[in-house]
DNA sequence: CGTCTTATTGAAACACTTCAACCCTGGTGG
DNA sequence: CCACCAGGGTTGAAGTGTTTCAATAAGACG
């Protein structure tokens, strides 16, 4: 499968064998490019096929209060819309934040796959519950702390994340969310966002233009945001 | 196994085969008793067995920002902590509200009843897989709705999720939580979540005394709290 | 080069929090 | 059996973080 990066996360955790690692290998996907803002799943769809991000962004979406709530953003190497394998409907939309490419795999192949190793199924059965766990920490952050450390969190989460699959550099990664998806997925005005930014900027822990994020103080910023990585169990297992 | 109330769950959605539910119906399970806000698992913990709730209810909780975050509240037929099967650790808290009983099962013994049979897995797969998706209409309570539509809307996911293992009679419910508690699982402040649930009774949409909710006029509650069930995914699969 | 989106700023309004006091109830021990 | 106590519910008033509205500036893009 051209998912590299999937493999390289997952193999930061989970020792594959040479069998199931030849057996990721062969799948084959079928590339489709998306578009800024394009959906590649309404709610309520019914999709007979996986995703897996092979370049760019997405969000996993819903409308609630008449407000536009990003639920969690997908970077390369995830599986946005593996819980499709076992809920028949999808219960939120999944929107590209600028172009993005992703690799569709059909839910027989993944299952054929998934049926011919209990480590593969254990393997594709924890990427749901990673997921899962940043729903989890996402309550509280949105629930539980101000705006300043909410920010904070949602930026350690991003470089954690893009981190694993090798697209930060030097503390600086490509981020193409406007203020407006940062509003959106905080839960919080897009004004208030705006100062919040600067306020991380004056206090010298990021700085933030054309679409790239730099963290200049990261101890700081994951302290202010109380982002500990646990939750993202990143760690090998035993 | 005595989890009776997890069997009547999934078999609203999927059906069983014979030789499924007896597989179910011979887990046996070592009983435990929790007092109040007693620990089940502590954030960290590493467990080796998975718990059902028999009677009671339980909240899976973390510390943010200094206060108490309650995630998502177990009821009768619940397996809180499933994910801990694929998860080393656990990454939040579960504590007993008021006096309960759970039902203990070593991982071992799920996974080979899992592996015997496809459709088992599948079923343990999607409960995981439904816990994320109330976690995800989670995030949009609390991100997106103001405080009266996100009470009413954890009265109606209750009330949803106790009348699908037969805990409402008449649209009414036991609920052992105190206004700290609703505070705690909503971000909001005990003082405003007594106000807010004032005016729902004002309202006359609900009655809540003696830890008992009815309910009494569903249609406008779920209105007001934009409560689509849909994410509880308890429609027959195909 | 004009147009559209995104970022920024100021000021007023508001939802919710905080603090502090009081009340009520159920349980406990003397 | 009553007095006391602790936990939970209720109320009022002041404070504040964040939103909303509205206007301007700055990029990005064809």
């Amino acid at each position: 499968m051209p998912a590299s990066l999937f493999i390289k996360r997952v193999e930061h955790v989970i020792d594959l064998s040479p069998e199931d690692r030849a057996a990721l290998g062969s799948i084959r996907v079928v590339e489709r490019s998306l578009a800024h803002r394009e959906p590649l799943w309404r709610e309520g769809d019914k999709p007979v096929q996986c995703a897996v991000l092979l370049s760019g962004f997405l969000c996993r979406h819903k409308v609630a209060n008449d407000r536009d709530q990003i639920l969690v953003f997908s970077v390369p190497g995830d599986f946005p819309d593996l819980q499709t394998l076992h809920l028949g409907s999808i219960d939120h939309n999944v929107l590209s934040i600028g172009a993005s490419r992703v690799g569709l795999i059909s839910h027989e192949r993944i299952k054929n796959v998934i049926n011919a190793s209990s480590r593969l199924t254990h393997l594709f059965w924890r990427e749901t519950q990673l997921d899962a766990a940043m729903f989890r920490e996402w309550v509280c952050n949105v629930a539980a702390r101000d705006s300043l450390s909410r920010v904070a969190h949602l930026i350690c989460e991003m470089e954690a994340r893009l981190a694993i699959v090798g697209l930060v550099e030097n503390g600086s990664f490509n981020l193409p969310f406007t203020q407006q998806d940062i509003a959106n997925a905080t839960g919080m005005s897009n004004v208030h966002v705006n100062r919040t930014v600067q306020e991380l900027r004056k206090r010298g822990l990021i700085t933030w233009e054309a679409r790239t994020v730099k963290i200049l103080n990261k101890k700081a910023l994951r302290e202010l945001g109380e982002f500990v990585p646990d939750y993202l169990h990143q760690h090998s297992l035993a």
